[in-house]
DNA sequence: TAATCGTTGGTTTTT
DNA sequence: CCAACGATTA
């Protein structure tokens, strides 16, 4: 057992070893904290404190809960079984499944992801005869689950106007609609399971008593709802509950927009008169000067918990800092310096691009292409998500459950079968009327549109029928086949990678029953596995992306690297707007997050960090001449060391030869020549009162020539040039 | 039913 | 600028 705790620092095994109370590990960046819970858990096993069913962890992405998992079965040979490990979603459903008739729900009920109830809404609008301009989906499907996040029922929301209260309605309308299909969107799966636990006592004590122990990765990034759920499983102030183990970082809270609430943490701390507050604060990721930059930058927030990282490493090399005369210059930048790191033995895989936002991707993968430099870009579309697997996935989900009427909705009519909008109104209409489902009101029709459904229908018959006995794999297989799916993009000519990605369900699908324990209450249902498997696709998007193998710079959004590091990061965009982003500068407590973020990307790197910024830059159509971001300024000078454009190691391979990076002025630039002084539009300048500021637009010429200078928050002037003691900076 | 045109909106998104 | 969606047209 000591030798679990054997390569520990004091206060990481001070957290491991902690007595069965409730407790708050401030981690931060780089801290261990994984290593910290998973060796917590295998300390409580070792220590016979708890026997394995007594544990619960819960994560936030099933990649956290398989590694951990992974971790801790090393740890405690064989005895990680009766373990509960998993994301708050995913042990919801599991609960949900278990007590399916408790919380009032069909045994294989299915899982909408956001576009399947997003879809689910728009029929619903359309079936009401709502305007959809006056009621967006949109914005319904956010007050649909902001609420459902803040555990409010419709009868539960307060209305003061004629607006809220028919969202209400619509909300509960569409609550009926769930219902009847028999399906949960992924708030419904916390706040039912929120619901059954609170209203049915003899479940409720069952698990507060299983669950001695509560593990909670990523803390701060918990909404509501899902503290609320904690606190009912710990049984928090009753005698005898769990002891509630809480990992996580204020400083890397960067969801709150989706909902997370840092303040959890500190409710936390005082609900359950948290006694041990751990900070672990020595950082095994970065060189010295890395954090100290990360540091300051934080240290710009209020109302932290407070925490600052050191380490025991040297200080390491300088942060670099470029400021490029436009994007397209910073790209090719970027890619300039890539090539040397290369040269020079980098691997590609240990560098990373890292943005504010998506749409910055494409001036760097561009440049990334035309140098024949591998890369893959994260976040975007995953398995799940694609076109041509949530089509064979609706197949499936009507053999499962033929009453779910986004499926249905999804391939009545794809492969293309004859069966056009009126017949599919005519069916809306029917189902509405009998109050039945789509594929039950098929029945009820008669002329043109019931011979048009009726083939159709017998498809799905069929299918349920000859795949009741079938194992899952060849379940899948037989259903691509006999709904055309297959043939259809066979045919069609950009179909070849959706072909390849219908095998590869395929493969998911024998992976899957290879792996799963079948949950008990599924067992002897004619298509219980098949129904497991759904849910699987509907909570796992699938991270797992084919040619993650390659050796490629990685390219993600700052939101998309938490929790990844490597040792060369560019961080490009460094401009106000951009990054801090303009609409959270409007919002209170925006500015702060994305403080959080700039603090999560810097955080990021291991042995260099650049960071770069453009004086204009393209968005939406429109040159912007940007300011530097405050963040660079946050950064101590001492810290820094600026490349001047040429300075660069030279590279013969360089796109138009050594420094010469800059390229020609853009048009707009050559428009302005005239200005007096030098100056130009895009020019940064520096005004004895005003501060820092860039030149955006300019009239006139000679001696009355006039400048429109944005000043950032000293806001935006008109100054005559002649008078204006302006500074080119 | 499919193809085409026009409008709209564009920060981040673990489940 | 440009992708994605909805409505209109062939």
């Amino acid at each position: 057992m000591s030798d679990l705790l054997a390569h520990l620092n004091p206060s990481q095994a001070q957290a491991v070893t902690l007595p069965d109370e409730h407790a708050l590990i401030l981690a931060g960046a780089g801290s261990g904290k994984t290593r910290v819970l998973t060796t917590r858990i295998a300390w409580l096993i070792h220590s016979g404190a708890v026997s394995p069913a007594g544990i619960l962890a819960v994560t936030f992405t099933n990649k956290a809960a398989r590694e951990m998992r992974l971790r801790i079965e090393a740890m405690v040979d064989g005895r990680a079984r009766g373990m509960w490990i998993g994301t708050f979603h995913g042990l919801c459903n599991r609960l949900l499944r278990a007590h399916h008739r408790d919380a009032g729900l069909a045994a294989l009920f299915q899982i909408l992801d956001v576009a399947d109830q997003l879809a689910a809404i728009k029929r619903l609008l359309k079936a009401l005869n709502v305007d959809s301009d006056r009621f967006p989906p949109r914005e319904l499907l956010y007050f649909i689950n902001t609420h459902k996040e803040a555990g409010l029922r419709p009868h539960a929301i307060e209305a003061h106007d004629d607006y809220t209260r028919r969202r209400v309605e619509l909300y509960q309308e569409y609550e009926a609609q769930c219902q009847r299909e028999s399906v949960v969107d992924f708030a419904e799966l916390l706040l039912r399971c929120h619901e059954l636990l609170q209203r049915n006592e003899p479940v409720r004590r069952h698990y507060q008593q299983r669950f001695r122990h509560i593990l909670v990765d990523e803390f701060q990034d918990t909404n509501a709802l899902q503290y609320r759920w904690l606190k009912l499983l710990a049984a928090e102030g009753g005698e005898g509950g769990a002891a509630l183990f809480c990992v996580g970082d204020d400083d890397q809270s960067i969801y709150r927009f989706r909902g997370a609430n840092v303040g959890n943490m500190r409710d936390f701390e005082r609900e359950f008169h948290v006694r041990h507050l751990i900070r672990l604060e020595q950082n095994y990721r970065s060189h010295g000067n890395i954090l100290d930059a990360a540091n300051a930058i934080i240290s710009n927030n209020g109302n932290r918990l407070g925490k600052n990282l050191w380490t025991e490493r040297g200080e390491g090399e300088p942060i670099r800092v470029f400021e490029a005369l436009s994007d397209g210059d910073e790209a090719r930048w970027i890619v300039g310096e890539i090539e040397t790191l290369v040269r020079e033995g980098v691997a590609r895989g240990d560098i990373a691009l890292l943005y504010r936002a998506n749409a910055q991707s494409r001036a760097l993968e561009h440049q990334l292409f035309s140098s024949g430099i591998p890369y893959r870009v994260h976040g975007g579309l995953r398995f799940f998500e694609r076109q041509e697997i949530k089509h064979a996935l609706a197949y499936l989900r009507l053999i499962a459950n033929a009453d779910d009427d986004t499926a249905f909705m999804r391939v009545v009519n794809f492969p293309a079968r004859g069966i056009g909008a009126r017949s599919q109104e005519l069916l809306l209409d029917a189902a509405r009327a009998g109050g039945a489902s789509l594929y039950a009101a098929i029945a009820a029709l008669s002329g043109r549109s019931a011979v048009a459904l009726a083939p159709f229908h017998r498809l799905i018959e069929d299918l349920r029928g000859e795949t009741a006995a079938l194992p899952l794999p060849d379940l899948v297989e037989h259903v691509l086949e006999r709904s055309g799916l297959r043939t259809h993009y066979q045919t069609e000519k950009e179909g070849q990678d959706r072909l390849e990605n219908l095998a590869e369900l395929v493969t998911a699908a024998r992976n899957f029953s290879v792996e799963a324990q079948v949950a008990p209450e599924t067992w002897g249902a004619p298509h219980g596995l098949l129904a497991e498997f759904l849910n699987h696709a509907s909570l796992e998007a699938g991270d797992h992306q084919a040619g993650a193998e390659e050796d490629a710079v990685q390219l993600m959004t700052i939101h998309a690297a938490k929790g990844l590091e490597f040792d060369v990061v560019f961080l490009g965009g460094l401009e106000e707007e951009l990054f801090p982003h303009g609409n959270s500068l409007a919002e209170s407590g925006g500015l702060e997050e994305e403080r959080r973020l700039m603090y999560v990307a810097v955080t990021r790197a291991r042995k260099r960090l650049y960071l770069s910024c453009a004086q204009e830059r393209v968005l939406h159509g429109q040159t912007h001449y940007c300011l530097r971001s405050r963040f660079l300024d946050e950064i101590p000078q001492s810290l820094v060391k600026f490349l001047a454009r040429g300075t660069q190691r030279s590279a013969s391979a360089a796109p138009s030869g050594s420094g010469a990076v800059s390229r020609p002025r853009a048009p707009e630039t050559a428009s302005s020549r005239g200005l007096p002084g030098g100056l130009r539009i895009g020019q940064n300048v520096r005004h004895p009162r005003f501060g820092y500021g860039v030149i955006v637009a300019a009239e006139g010429g000679g001696g009355d020539a006039k400048a429109q200078i944005n000043f950032g928050d000293a806001g935006v002037k008109w100054l005559l040039l002649s008078a204006a003691k302006l500074e080119t900076v």
